[in-house]
DNA sequence: AGCGGTCAAGTTGAT
DNA sequence: ATCAACTTGACCGCT
């Protein structure tokens, strides 16, 4: 059976994690500011515990943590480390029950770094300040245990060949804990599957198919074929991405996420394959639990 | 309690 | 030139 993931948020079950912005913290001093940031990333292992719980007991199979976890945690101001923070040990033994309950109930969890995060850039120090970036979250996911942290290619920057060579020769930089988690997915603009496929092959790093952006920016592959390479980049369960157009495929906005996924949206050539499928839906718990349903108990059509 | 303004960051394309 | 989109609105500070 497929394996269904929510991504961040959830829109009614009360589970919220906590945020901060830089400018607001910067307000207080330091010892203040350390001690505001320690309960909030206390406060945020907490919520992520009450959400593997919720996923375990919910046919959700995979969890994505967002970014600000830690929140600030590479501002070059406000950033920190958590040897810094005062609750560090609370912390670090809420993250290992975090890690044991998702393994004990098979929940997969995953990071999506967000659009500043860009190897390929051409100015270095973005490329810098992404790697950081990189690092805390790779951090992070050693210490809950998560598998994936799923970026994308970036700009084109005039050049999509080049900008591709630059992120190959950023790879070395990497840390282990980031290497081995790093994936790359497709975007709905710029970077098609075909256009990462080769990258992905030559640097083993695994395509994340999103294939509502492979129907946003078709490049002659059919799903059957974009779903048959990815797979083949992947040595563990592939990840791929689901979502539909908010005001349907004829509509204005197609790269817009509708609340729920459409059934005819879901590809008939990802079913009964063991894949992680992350379901990219404003409805958040809802819409990964109508899509399970959909899924188990009605025959898709093909779109 | 409700609401408007604000939030670290890069790149692109629509207006 | 400005703005919204992007994996996701949440929070502060005022009334």
């Amino acid at each position: 059976m497929i394996r269904l993931g929510l991504c961040c948020l959830f829109i009614d079950q009360p589970i919220k994690f906590r945020v901060a912005t830089a400018t607001h913290l910067l307000k207080f001093p330091r010892n203040e500011r350390l001690a505001k940031l320690s309960w909030l990333c206390l406060e945020n292992a907490r919520t992520l515990l009450k959400a593997i719980e919720y996923c375990g007991a919910h046919h959700i199979g995979c969890f994505r943590v967002n970014s600000q976890f830690w929140p600030v945690k590479t501002h070059p101001d406000a950033g920190y480390d958590l040897a810094q923070l005062p609750d560090e040990t609370d912390i670090q033994k809420m993250l290992l029950q975090c890690r044991e309950r998702s393994r004990a109930l098979d929940v997969r969890l995953s990071f999506h770094p967000d659009q500043f995060i860009l190897l390929s850039s051409p100015k270095p120090d973005v490329v810098q300040r992404s790697i950081l970036e990189l690092e805390y979250q790779a951090q992070v996911s050693a210490l809950i245990g998560a598998d994936v942290i799923n970026i994308h290619a970036g700009g084109g920057y005039g050049n999509k060949q080049a900008a591709l060579k630059r992120m190959g020769r950023v790879l070395p930089h990497l840390s282990k804990d980031v290497r081995s988690r790093l994936t790359l997915e497709n975007d709905d603009r710029i970077y098609s599957p075909a256009d990462l496929l080769p990258f992905c092959k030559q640097y083993q790093v695994p395509l994340v198919y999103d294939v509502h952006h492979h129907r946003c920016l078709p490049d002659g592959l059919t799903v059957q074929e974009a779903t048959d390479a990815a797979l083949k980049t992947w040595d563990r369960e592939p990840l791929f991405h689901i979502s539909s157009p908010k005001q349907g495929w004829d509509g204005k906005h197609v790269a817009w996420h509708h609340d729920y996924i459409h059934k005819s949206d879901f590809p008939v050539e990802w079913q009964r394959m063991n894949i992680t499928v992350e379901v990219e839906a404003k409805a958040k718990e809802l819409a990964v639990r109508r899509l399970y349903h959909d899924l188990k108990f009605s025959k898709m059509v093909s779109g």
